[in-house]
DNA sequence: CTGGATCCGGATTGATACTG
DNA sequence: CAGTATCAATCCGGATCCAG
């Protein structure tokens, strides 16, 4: 009984799992929540040089898809030429745990790779 | 100055989560260390099972990688017909805190797209 | 039978050029 | 500046094949 139920919680947990990659999903999605989560409000070119690899299509593509999930919003200055800020909703803000787990592990890791 | 210092504190962050999501990087590979996670020791075919959606294909190809990160070690067991059982090394162990993040939010996120 | 390699077609991504 | 368009490279899924 006890280990059904053990058993279950492993099943759920692997669906949360599941769940939470699903959003998250693609190579860059991750980093470019970073961006915006120690940024506040970001444009598309900073956030071009905040993740370093990244090319202005996925960047275009991902971003996309983070506004779709309701991650992130979009909006459009009326300047000229036209800007285009980027921020976190406050849903998508309460992936700040998630990101500062990674960053602090990150920054272990590096050492642990610097050292070698 | 003091801009000067957050700015960096960000780039330095921004740096960590790169590093980090670099050993992570893959479709699959956050899954299969939340299967490890959560089951300590764990058979090829029962991580296939675990993280729903994966070919043999690509868990093969991520268990190499991460394995090569040191992240997981892998054990042959002298069993017939062979067994073969994955676990995560300390080092990989020290994901927990990230993986429990990700279950904490996978879980509400499920209660959000439920509740559509 | 289990763990894993190989081959192929389709999907994703990268580099670079181009547009409003 | 903020993206699209295009083409090449690479990655991924599915099926199949193979060794112990």
């Amino acid at each position: 009984m006890a280990d059904n139920k053990l058993q279950n919680d492993c099943k759920k947990k692997l669906m949360a799992i599941h769940d939470a990659m699903y959003v998250l999903s693609g190579k860059w999605k991750i980093s470019i929540i970073a961006s915006l989560c120690y940024h506040d409000k970001r444009r598309f070119s900073e956030i071009l040089n905040d993740v370093s690899g990244i090319s202005n299509k996925m960047l275009s593509k991902e971003l996309k898809e983070l506004e779709m999930n309701k991650l992130v919003k979009r909006t459009v200055l009326d300047t000229q030429p036209v800007t285009v800020e980027y921020q976190l909703t406050p849903y998508g803000k309460s992936l700040q745990t998630i990101i500062d787990s990674l960053t602090d592990w990150g920054t272990e890791h590096r050492k642990v790779i610097i050292g070698k």
